[in-house]
DNA sequence: CCCATCAGTTAAGCTGTACTTAACTGAGCA
DNA sequence: TGCTCAGTTAAGTACAGCTTAACTGATGGG
């Protein structure tokens, strides 16, 4: 083999021509002239051996050693800019970039926004509301907030607070439904997005944990847990609330939850981003805020019974 | 943001001296003098408009600018690399690299290779057996035989035979045990790969479709399909064979399948590469040989009933 | 049919990037 | 104290990579 890897400028200027499939739109993207990329390709041509692009009358095709070569080409040029971009991300103090769930965006970060404006006046936050997102980098991405399993090494990881669910509803509902028998005959709300839980609970699973068995099948369903949440906020009905996402309203006296046993689930979302990263100036400002903010409300868990999910 | 990607000879110094953490290790890498590297990049440094490195007494350690660079600049560069030498491959008609499950490479691969060479003389065949391989170009394979069901877009996918299931043993064993009862009393072997497939079928679902209910549990386990297989042939006892491991064994008598009934898995193998490769000499004439192969054990499975697996 | 146009190639010459050699700094170590 | 090691700086050089300008050859509209 001629070297381990040929020149990249010329290798810069095939992936251009090969995105392009034209060299005169490649060189416009690199802001050359058309006689400098068909040099490149020329030399990166004589490098291989052979030629990359077939010249036809009016286009141009790859061969199958242009074929070969350029899927990683672009791929790899990809990778290089998202690490040129993290790089250059790593020097702006002034932005911090976070994805989580859409429920834990509308339900737990959009209503603290304001706080953390207030505290971090300087910070402009930026929300990637999504429920997938792989490459923190590629993608720009300070920080990811996730029910993680695995964590790759190259991540920092920092559990947050474990994830319960309880029934939680308007004052004004607990106020018609004292007991817990009397709850069988209270509309019921379904979050479906529960089911994504490592230990799955659901309405059926609590009133067998109170001694109380029922296995209500009516009730309206949600797909996302935000929206069954706005729901009873609403008035509309109970519904079997992820401590995250009602915390708030709880603390505030917008719910309540009349009966103070919750079930654990296992799962805990966890602060995220790459690792070395947690020490940059708003990623450590961000964590510590959401830290402090978990600590606020860690007195409404302490009169709870949590219940650890029966394994049977 | 100073420009879209930064001279691309500096970065591969940066991810030389990253990688060794020592810039006269990486200008060693490059051939060039350390005068040349340090130079490289202080002009990265400018580009970035921060430090990527600081200087130690007698060492360098990344910033976190250079932490954020690094990891992606690694990866991209061994990206690069992979694509370039993917285009080189291209141009050996020479050699073929090919890879398969332990249990294909060492029963179907691996008893016809002679053949293979005899009818492609030139072609220098190569096997990589492992059980998941997931980049072709990265790992610089042609040819991959699997079990696929995400097909890529990027990849050319051929299915190759439906892979059923059936008793095989040999020929004295089968003597032993005329009827589908008598196999009840025979020694049974178990291959647990067989778990894997989309449809798990075994001893106790063959005999139900045979209508001799039975559901045996004693008898040697074996955790790949080749062993068990090696097993059969040593007349150790009666397995459930895949096709394309045992059909060969059956042409020619090693083994044979006294009871002509065979379970369909619904899995098949497939004959993948990357996508425009299949044209290229030595992959073309490795797949015409393969299909070649299951065509001349075609006739065995015509006289064979093979039942839908049943879906209750 | 012919000439304008478009896409890529070739030639000649210029510019600045990327290299070299050689001398320098400054910490660690015998 | 001076030697060595790792990286920096300075000065000079060579060639990679760019430009402009002229050329080829196929296409297609008038």
């Amino acid at each position: 083999m001629s070297s381990r890897l040929p020149p990249l400028t010329a290798l810069r200027a095939f992936d251009a021509a090969a995105r392009h499939m034209s060299f005169a739109q490649a060189a416009a993207e690199l802001n050359v002239t058309p006689a400098a990329l068909s040099f490149q390709i020329k030399s990166l041509e004589a490098h291989l051996g052979a030629p990359l692009f077939r010249r036809l009358n009016r286009a141009v095709e790859l061969t199958e050693a242009g074929k070969a070569l350029s899927t990683g080409a672009a791929e790899g040029f990809q990778t290089l800019a998202g690490a040129w971009r993290a790089a250059q991300r790593t020097q702006d103090t002034q932005t911090l970039t976070v994805t989580a769930g859409p429920a834990f965006t509308a339900k737990w970060l959009a209503p603290r926004l304001y706080e953390f404006a207030q505290a971090h006046p300087k910070v402009e936050l930026r929300f990637a509301a999504s429920l997938t997102l792989a490459d923190l980098t590629r993608d720009n991405i300070d920080v990811a907030i996730r029910f993680s399993d695995s964590t790759s090494p190259d991540l920092y990881s920092l559990p947050l607070a474990e994830e319960w669910v309880m029934p939680v509803m308007t004052p004004a509902l607990a106020a018609q439904y004292p007991t817990v028998e009397s709850l069988h005959n209270a509309p019921l709300l379904f979050d479906e997005s529960i089911s994504f839980l490592k230990v799955p609970v659901d309405w059926s699973d609590w009133f067998n944990a109170m001694g109380a068995p029922f296995n209500p099948k009516l009730g309206p369903r949600f797909s996302q847990s935000d929206h069954a949440i706005d729901a009873a906020l609403a008035g509309v009905g109970a519904v079997m609330g992820r401590r995250a996402l009602v915390i708030k309203d709880l603390a505030e006296g917008r719910l309540v939850a009349p009966f103070p046993t919750a079930l654990a689930t296992g799962a805990r979302f966890s602060f995220l981003c790459v690792k070395g990263m947690e020490t940059r100036q708003q990623i450590a400002a961000f964590r510590d805020w959401i830290l402090e903010e978990i600590k606020k409300t860690a007195q409404i868990t302490e009169n709870l019974t949590i219940l650890e999910p029966s394994h049977s």
